[in-house]
Order: C-alpha cells, then sequence, then structure tokens
DNA sequence: ACGCATACTTAGAATCAAATGA
DNA sequence: TCATTTGATTCTAAGTATGCGT
C-alpha cells in the first residue's frame, strides 16, 4: 500500500535528518541493492525485400548495417535538421564507417541518395501504430507492463523501488540541441558488454542476455546507480538510477530545500558582503562579486567552461563573453541598464534589460576594457572559485542554491502578495501566476504548441458566442423587470432571470481569465520550476490553508515525487 | 591551479493516453 | 462515436558540482 509505505518512509526521513550519522557513514547510499539490470531494445528488424534504396537513381541492395543506419535518416527526413549542413554531413560520414567496402566505393555523395522507399515505409508503419485497435493496444499495454513489472524495480534496502530508466537508450542519429557541432553523428547500439552493472555483493546478481556478459559487475555501495555505459557521441557516462519518487532522491530533495532555506537566514549577510567586495582591489574579488550578484539578482547559472567544439555554444554566469552583454549608461529612462543577450542551457536565449547599482555598472566597463567581444567577461573567475567561495561563507552553499532559494521565495512572497485578489476569483490562476513568476525568473521557455494559434481563436470564438448570451440574458432581465411592476408572482421569474444572467456573467469571466491564463503561458514552461525548484512545501501548505485540492496543482507523478513533502507540511509551513 | 573523470540534477521536446467536444 | 485537444509520461541531452592526479 503507498500511502502506508509513504508514511512510514517520511517518519524513517524525519528520523534520518536527525540521526544521519548514525545511519550510514558518510557517503553511504545503501546497504543493499539488488535488480535485473537494464532493459536492451529489440535487435533490428530488417527491411521487407521489396522495399529500395536508390544510388544516382540506380537500384541498390544495401547490407544490414548500412541499411539499418540509412532507416535512422529516412524516419528523420520531415524534419528541419535533416536538412543541415552539418547534421548531414555527420551522418554522411557515421554511415559510410557502417557500410561495407563495395558499399563505401560506391556510395560517395549524399546527395544522391534517394531513401523516398525507406520513407515512406516508415510512415505506413506510424500510420499502422496510430490505426492500432482497442484490442492491440491492450495486448501492448500488458506486454509492456509486464516488462516494467521484471525491469523496472529494484530492491533497496528492503523497499522495493522504481527505476527512473530502465531502459537501455535505443540507437540512432544523434540530435543535439541548437546549434550543436555532432549532430547527425550515429549514437551506437549498446550492448551488454558495454554496460557495467552496480548491485549488492550478496544480491543476486543480474543475468546478461543469453550469450552475453557485462562488461564489468561492481559493487560500490556509495554511488546510487544500477548500471552504467559510455555514450559514443560525447563519450559521457549514462547511468540508469531511480525514479523521483524513491526515499534516496526524495531524501536528497528535502536535503535541496534545507539548504535553500538555510540561504535564506543567512542571504543578508551574503549579499552585504558580495556589494563590499565589488570595491576589493582584487580583480578576482570584483569579479566574484559582480558574478555573484547577477546569480543571487537574475537567477542565471552557474556557467561552467565547456570545451569549445564538443558541444552548442552556450554559457552561464561565469562563462558569460564581452559580446554578451551590453552597457547603456541610460535606457527607457534608467540609469546604469545592462542588457543581455546570450544563449543558455538547451540553447534557450536569454534576454534582459536591467538597471543594476552604479557600482556594478562601473565595475563592468572596467571589466570590459581592451578586451575583444569574444572574451571572457569575468576572465579572473570559474565556477570552481566562486563555488569554493561561497561553500566558505556556509556550508552546502554552491551557485545553484540561489536559484533554489529566490525561486521558492519567489513562489511565497506571489501567493501572499496575490491572495487578497484571487479571493472571489480563481484561486488557481492566482497560483499559476505565482508559478509564473518564478517562471520568467528562471527563464524556462517552451516553444509555442503547434495548435496554439488555433486553440485560442476557438477559445476567443467562445468566449464571443457567451457574450451574445449575456447581452441577451440582461434583455431579458429588464423586460422581465418591466413586466414585473409589484407582481409577487413575477418576481420569482425576474430573480431567476438575474440568476441565469449572473452565470452567464460568471462564465464569461472565467473563459477571460482562462484566455488570460493561456495567452501569458504561450512561451513559458511551467514544469520545469515547479518539479525543480520550487520547495514542494509552500504549495502544499497553500493548498491546505485556501481549501484547494491538492491534485489541482500536483498530478500523480508529482504527488509521488513530493510524497515527503505532502505528509510532512503543516499549514503554517514557512520556506 | 589545471585538466579530466564521475555522479548527479535540470531541461525542453517527443510521444502517449485521457479528456473533451462536434 | 470518432477526431481533436490537452495533459501526463517518457526520453535523453545538457547542465552543476566535486574529487583526483599531476
Amino acid at each position: 500500500n503507498i500511502w502506508t509505505y509513504s508514511f512510514r518512509s517520511v517518519h524513517i526521513w524525519q528520523c534520518s535528518l536527525v540521526w544521519e550519522e548514525e545511519k550510514y557513514e558518510a557517503g553511504i547510499k545503501w546497504k543493499f541493492l539488488e535488480h535485473k539490470g537494464p532493459y536492451f531494445p529489440p535487435e533490428y528488424n530488417p527491411l521487407p525485400e521489396n522495399l529500395n534504396f536508390y544510388y544516382n537513381g540506380e537500384k541498390l541492395k544495401l547490407g544490414l548495417r548500412a541499411e539499418e543506419v540509412a532507416l535512422y535518416f529516412a524516419q528523420m527526413l520531415d524534419h528541419e535538421y535533416t536538412t543541415r549542413e552539418v547534421f548531414r554531413n555527420n551522418f554522411f560520414k557515421d554511415w559510410r564507417k557502417e557500410m561495407t567496402l563495395e558499399e563505401r566505393m560506391l556510395i560517395t555523395d549524399l546527395e544522391k541518395c534517394d531513401f523516398g522507399e525507406y520513407h515512406n515505409f516508415h510512415k505506413q508503419k506510424v500510420e499502422e501504430r496510430k490505426n492500432r485497435t482497442k484490442e492491440e493496444k491492450q495486448v501492448l499495454k500488458e506486454a509492456n507492463q509486464k516488462i516494467t513489472d521484471e525491469y523496472g524495480f529494484c530492491m533497496l534496502d528492503h523497499h522495493r523501488e522504481r527505476i527512473g530508466n530502465f531502459k537501455i537508450e535505443p540507437p540512432g542519429l544523434f540530435r543535439g540541441r541548437g546549434d550543436h557541432p555532432k549532430q547527425g553523428l550515429l549514437k551506437k547500439r549498446i550492448r551488454p558488454e558495454d554496460v557495467i552493472i552496480n548491485c549488492s555483493k550478496e544480491s543476486h546478481v543480474p543475468e546478461p542476455p543469453a550469450g552475453h556478459q557485462w562488461k564489468e559487475v561492481r559493487h560500490d555501495n556509495t554511488v546510487t546507480w544500477l548500471a552504467s555505459w559510455t555514450d559514443n557521441v560525447q563519450g559521457a557516462t549514462k547511468y540508469v538510477m531511480l525514479n523521483a519518487n524513491s526515499k534516496l532522491k526524495g531524501e536528497k530533495d528535502w536535503e535541496k530545500y534545507e539548504v535553500a532555506r538555510q540561504l535564506k537566514s543567512r542571504v543578508d549577510g551574503i549579499r552585504a558582503q558580495y556589494k563590499d567586495d565589488l570595491k576589493s582591489k582584487q580583480m578576482g574579488t570584483r569579479q566574484r562579486a559582480v558574478a555573484l550578484y547577477f546569480i543571487d539578482k537574475l537567477a542565471l547559472r552557474a556557467g561552467n567552461e565547456k570545451e569549445e567544439g564538443e558541444t552548442a555554444d552556450t554559457v552561464g554566469c561565469c562563462s558569460l563573453r564581452v559580446e554578451h552583454i551590453m552597457l547603456h549608461d541610460s535606457l527607457d529612462g534608467e540609469k546604469c541598464v545592462v542588457e543581455f543577450d546570450f544563449l543558455g542551457k538547451d540553447c534557450i536565449r536569454y534576454y534582459n534589460k536591467v538597471p543594476v547599482t552604479k557600482r556594478v555598472f562601473k565595475n563592468l566597463k572596467l571589466f570590459m576594457e581592451n578586451k575583444q567581444p569574444g572574451d571572457d567577461l569575468f576572465d579572473r573567475l570559474n565556477t570552481g572559485m566562486l563555488n569554493k567561495h561561497l561553500s566558505s561563507l556556509m556550508p552546502g552553499l554552491t551557485a545553484k542554491v540561489f536559484r533554489t532559494y529566490n525561486a521558492s521565495i519567489t513562489l511565497q512572497q506571489q501567493l501572499k502578495e496575490l491572495y487578497d485578489e484571487c479571493v472571489g476569483t480563481e484561486k488557481l490562476l492566482s497560483y499559476n501566476r505565482a508559478n509564473r513568476a518564478v517562471a520568467i525568473l528562471c527563464n524556462h521557455q517552451r516553444a509555442p504548441p503547434k495548435s496554439f494559434e488555433q486553440s485560442m481563436a476557438n477559445l476567443q470564438a467562445k468566449i464571443e458566442g457567451r457574450k451574445e448570451q449575456l447581452t441577451l440574458a440582461k434583455a431579458e432581465l429588464k423586460k422581465a423587470k418591466k413586466e414585473a411592476k409589484g407582481n409577487s408572482d413575477t418576481k420569482l421569474v425576474v430573480e431567476k432571470k438575474k440568476k441565469a444572467m449572473q452565470r452567464c456573467e460568471e462564465q464569461l469571466l472565467k473563459m477571460e481569465v482562462q484566455a488570460t491564463d493561456r495567452e501569458e503561458n504561450k512561451e513559458i514552461a511551467l514544469s520545469t520550476s515547479k518539479l525543480n525548484y520550487l520547495d514542494p512545501r509552500i504549495s502544499v501548505a497553500w493548498c491546505k490553508n485556501m481549501e484547494v485540492q491538492l491534485d489541482k496543482i500536483y498530478n500523480k507523478t508529482q504527488r509521488d515525487k513530493f510524497a515527503w513533502a505532502i505528509h510532512m507540511t503543516e499549514k503554517d509551513f514557512e520556506f
């Protein structure tokens, strides 16, 4: 039973905060871990014989390996990125590596390749998938459930826990975000021989698939992952880890917010400190102070340095370059304005014009002196130095704690501020508004939904319809009033008409509010902050105080993830 | 101080499933 | 009842942060 389980877990967590040292030695994450190993995607299924690939107009039967990789490309043909030079070149280079000698000799120009039949085959498959009957869907669902039951859970210290990503990533063409230099490269099939298994010595070690061996089996209880492999495109390690609703992840999440709350009580001192540091004789200290000012005020990310040419060109605070900011002594009636324009994580553009203090402004001018646009703004600073400084100010303090702290405190403040105006109107709307303020602060954007304009127009049409209805209702009310003239019989009718009119008015207002909400949300993603930055206890307490059902705010997955907060939070919780 | 490896969180898009309405 | 829309879930890339060897 999930509820007793969760309740018991929270009980354990509450103890663990107090007895942390006693429970495990530092760095030990578990005592027992058992699982079935990751689930591998199905082997490649060759195309039907009658399907052809054409090179330079000539029919050509590709070998299995070349065919498989060609199909990856053919499947993507509807996407814009298959037209990009970098993508095409990378794909072609890697595809040729999979060819036989003869194929490689013959196929030397991607432009001469015709994947049309492969592409159509794929589209047909997608269509078939879409048109599956209820029964077929049911059968597939059950088969999937069986896989999840077998591979999707593990035993960790007497708890059966869900695994977050127990499926090995299938092969395909790498799709980085933005202008990625490696887009189109072949992401190779992962075999058991590539996979490291991590589990208890005394557990039942997972069986590798028939005829295969694991790369390694280790028993490291200082880490939380169950399996890992190296991705051939980036050379990065990928991990199989627990689901967010697990005790291990929940505890970590709780800890994160507790650190952010500690920052709350010390932030005044820390701010005073970095304001003071703006005057330092040391250039490095001044740069650190300005960077911290940005991180605190604008919720910028730390900005680790990245290897050039390996990823898209994105930056965070410490890696800002001169070209990413513009200084305006005065702009739109404000003094000392900094104009930011850069690509951040996932190539999301950060654009903002912010008035800053005179001292910060002067420092920025100084940092930019005698520099080229491509030079680092903070040439005496990196994230390591910044975090080292921060951890000396408060244990556990790093740059990203500021984002968590500022996000959560903003939510709490906004909810308080919006409290008055949301009585009477929609409570949920005010919650969304507060959530949105945070999303804007953290620059969480999304591509507008494909059907946004259409759905907006539909809603607008409905509003118009309701408006007409309202005018009608008003007219009827007036008429009824006229006819009433002290007649107690018709007074009832007047009341009825009045009620109808009011109901109509309410519905109209609700729709208009919904329209505003949706419009304001067009390019803003609320889910990221809700899931990663907002202390769930703020939301749980708000729901209790406002008498709003929690499932109006959090869906099932979110309630699972925040089970710890749901059970421990009282009405009077304050971040 | 650095360069690199490791482990973990955060991120938006793609896909799938449920709800809604013609 | 079917098609469309919306919301939930899955996927995996892209960050942060820290430790280690030189």
